[in-house]
DNA sequence: CGCCGTTTATTTACAGCGTAAACTTACAAC
DNA sequence: GTTGTAAGTTTACGCTGTAAATAAACGGCG
């Protein structure tokens, strides 16, 4: 149980992590939705039903792979935030690199936040994963308080860091569905806000960011005010 | 063809409406994803294959179902709009909708948003229908620069309306999959975010629009001032 | 060491799925 | 009426998630 690869090769020794392991290896290869048991089983040279033996059903195991990446997500967001720069801009880099993720790893993100199947299976591991990855927004919306002088609440902060998360993740997902591509090509919105280069992802999240980081200002002060 | 409906046993007369019918009942009766090609069939009283005479795939018929479900997404939330009310208040009441409508319609939500297979099911008719989703929140948004003052432009309006999209589409997305209910009982958020009854729905919303109406005129007012 | 319960694997099987292919029926136009 | 086309049917394929019964190896105890 404890050791990492057993000799037998009845027993696989750890099959849990080399499911989800197997899992992460063939997305690069395949889409998540054609993604079957069969397939994971056979990659790892185990029959199908033994994935019973370590998740309930399938929406179990990918409840594992999103924990697994949801850590990734936050490694992703971490190293685009540099603390040397201002709060201004590192709330506007930690958009724009919640965007990009979705591109760069498309497969990771669907997967990270599609709806779990059955409540059971939001394990307490998935939560605190998604913990870690809301760390850098909050910290993040801390220090643009106090750079402002504007004292710490937890409301402030929960604001700030419930309505950076949202901002981000409507942007990016309402993208996937090219809302964004039929906005602008029906004139509904400037060009930019397509987020089909480069500079026009930078374009439109310095300006949602400008927006967002106005608005958090400004309930936090009239909060104070209260 | 142009019959609704044909006396004859063996052409049914106006199947492809007809499965999009039937796809909105059983889904009163049964989750999207346990909803097969068969069952629709059997429902409508045809053969399973005689679907694709009028879809490519399945994904095709979901794509005819979400433009219906996207007409009565924007029924409901204009309805909840009175042009006698402010401007933020409007705005308030928007997001509320588009929340409670994911809350008191979670199949038709999950289906309007749900990623197209391919990229070709996003056929012309569900973009407009989009589209008329995006009118009302765009409108309200004009009401508001006009209401302070400030003049219109495609920018503002389009920067106004991205973020109140989005911002919408963020927390009701992440409120679907339970990211509310961890941050608030890890205590990272304060609790009225848990979105868990009426009254805190009514805080959390006004708050959240609070931040966006200063957010997107601040950025307006230094548009201008550029 | 030998026994034995538990864990982890295997085989087999089932019901259901989306959809391709070949065939049939009815309608519409000449 | 004949004929081409649109809209149905039947049959079949390969695949899916997973339940059930079975077999193998591990771990602990006498």
């Amino acid at each position: 149980m404890q050791n990492p690869k057993n000799l037998s090769s009845y027993h696989h020794g750890n099959l849990k992590a080399a499911l989800v392991d197997a899992y992460l290896e063939l997305l690069s290869q395949s889409p998540a939705e054609k993604l079957s048991l069969r397939k994971l089983a056979s990659h790892v040279g185990v029959a199908p039903t033994a994935v019973y033996n370590h998740f309930a059903d399938k929406d179990a195991l990918t409840t594992a792979v999103k924990a697994r990446l949801l850590h990734h997500f936050a490694d992703y967001l971490d190293s685009h935030c540099d603390p040397d720069e201002s709060p201004e801009t590192n709330l506007s880099r930690l958009s724009k690199a919640y965007f990009r993720y979705s591109i760069e790893h498309q497969q990771f993100f669907q997967i990270i936040f599609q709806q779990p199947k059955v409540i059971e299976n939001v394990t307490d591991e998935l939560i605190a994963a998604g913990m870690r990855a809301e760390e850098q927004l909050r910290k993040t919306v801390v220090a643009l308080l106090e750079h402002h002088g504007i004292p710490i609440s937890q409301y402030n902060e929960g604001l700030g860091a419930f309505a950076c998360w949202s901002l981000a993740h409507g942007v990016t997902t309402l993208a996937t569905i090219h809302v964004n591509r039929a906005a602008c090509g029906f004139n509904r919105w400037p060009p930019q806000f397509m987020l089909d280069s480069e500079a026009a992802v930078n374009q439109a999240f310095d300006d949602l960011t400008r927006v967002l980081v106005a608005g958090v200002l400004a309930a936090a002060r009239s909060e104070i005010a209260n």
